[in-house]
DNA sequence: TTGCTCCTCACGTCACGTGAGGTGGC
DNA sequence: TTGCTCCTCACGTCACGTGAGGTGGC
């Protein structure tokens, strides 16, 4: 029988972790004296600690030792638990090398570049959610005559008494970049639906997995150069492009006074 | 300006998550209503935020981030902490490996094996403090035979009136496992020092870092197995060992009634 | 008016670590 | 007797999640 600093000293486990188990029922001592509350544990609790520890160690939490060490469970189960087990460590190792991998990326482009700018035009990776829709898809002589299409959506909403949330964006579906003849879709976030009338149409945007995202700050002039960034960052990483991108505008003449205070969000659909 | 909803929904981080933020003083809204307390973001806080998730991403505390994105870092600085980061996340993977190893040797094992005695029997590394103890080593006829070193020992302390604490233990220092002729330290675990009288020399057991430890219950006369079974261990894992072997004696004769109820931990340093 | 959104507590998580304040055993 | 060991609270950790109970805005 030792005292449980003795069994802490043999076992190299803190004498709070001991105390612990106890309060879980893990690991008992084989003895409580009932004046002083001194605990007592026996040599022959050590198979069972080490099991605890050998499990804990591969990374099983308390609350499923308690249930490993408890009941005598048969081969097949404790086969899929650490089946299962194994499984979440193949997991996390492989999303661990991909935190190294953008760490080294970071690093690369540190050296590389003069300032820490790199991390004011970020791009990120996010799920996007289904988004519901009153748009009309045409195609245009020139981005910059679009002006039209966002009045007949506005009137047609106005008309139907249906509210405008935000964002508004636009997608583009052209297969590149291109100067004339754009075919492209403006839209404004609604959550109620109504009939639509031929050019304004009701839908529901898909949702995606995985959506590479900048934020754009200023005119619309310079938004060549965030699109440069996302494009070399989606190559660097070993994305494809995988849909039509959008626009998200965030901030823009409906809400700040000077174009250098508009801001988009880039979203392009990809995949690796 | 957004209110906290829609910013949420805007940037995937949940309310809870942003009103946190605030509280730590990470993202502010730029507005806060004095009269309902509601908050109010700005698209042009998104870059702050993208900055926040992606070092958050990248495994930094909140903390860090606060101190990375407050202050403006030199390049640097910031340089530094990515490689601290980056040396961490190989330290993980490398752990994470481990384990993963040692899930498929539990696992291949288990397929094997009628039962799950295996965990019952388990083979543990930790690591071993520095130990004073007293000690008498001798070439002797046999395992058998080396109740007089004991007894040689354990005269010479009361003489001295010196304490024993637990627990007791031998090392073998023979390069292989030998019938007789056996070269074995018996030593005592002791909190005091004194002359020693030519066969008892008091001195402090070397730590070791990778100590393999097996707990073998019952009497000696089967302790072969628990030594077949680590040292098929030390193999299976690929570690060597470097040097002598310790017995500590954690239940004896003094202790329980019956051999079934000795308990006995093998100790083997080992290296990878 | 009703439902939706926002607010502020307050508690829970996980496996203990770290004192505070007090007592037992040699 | 003194110092060492043990005890039981109680609070802290980390980044929020999950209600409870209440209010503002359309």
């Amino acid at each position: 029988m030792f005292k449980i600093g003795d069994f802490s000293r043999l076992t190299k486990v803190s004498v709070k972790a001991l105390r612990y188990y106890d309060e879980l029922e893990l690991l008992r001592p084989i003895k409580v004296d009932e004046w002083t509350g001194y605990r007592y544990y026996s040599a022959s609790q050590l198979p069972r600690l080490n099991k605890i520890i050998t499990l804990k160690d591969l990374g099983f939490t308390l609350n499923q030792i308690v249930n490993m060490v408890d009941s005598d469970l048969s081969v097949e189960v404790l086969t899929s638990m650490l089946s299962s087990r194994k499984k979440e460590l193949e997991e996390t190792i492989k999303l661990e090398h991909e935190k190294l991998r953008k760490i080294e990326y970071l690093l690369s482009s540190l050296s590389k570049e003069e300032d820490i700018t790199m991390l004011n035009h970020d791009v990120i990776i996010k799920k996007v959610e289904p988004l519901p829709i009153a748009s009309i898809r045409d195609i245009i002589p020139s981005y910059s005559q679009q002006q039209h299409l966002w009045m007949e959506v506005a009137e047609y909403l106005q008309k139907e008494n249906i509210k405008i949330l935000p964002p508004c964006l636009v997608i583009y579906y052209d297969p590149g970049f291109k100067e004339s003849q754009v075919d492209i879709e403006v839209a404004e976030h609604v959550n109620q639906t109504a009939a639509g009338n031929g050019r304004v149409t009701f839908r529901t945007l898909e949702a995606v997995e995985d959506m590479a995202c900048i934020v754009h700050k200023g005119s619309y002039e310079t938004i060549y150069k965030s699109y440069g960034i996302i494009m070399k960052w989606i190559e660097d990483n070993g994305y494809k492009v995988t849909g039509p991108n959008r626009e998200l505008y965030l901030e823009g003449e409906w809400s700040v006074s000077t174009p250098e205070e508009y801001i988009t969000e880039i979203q392009i659909p990809v995949q690796k």
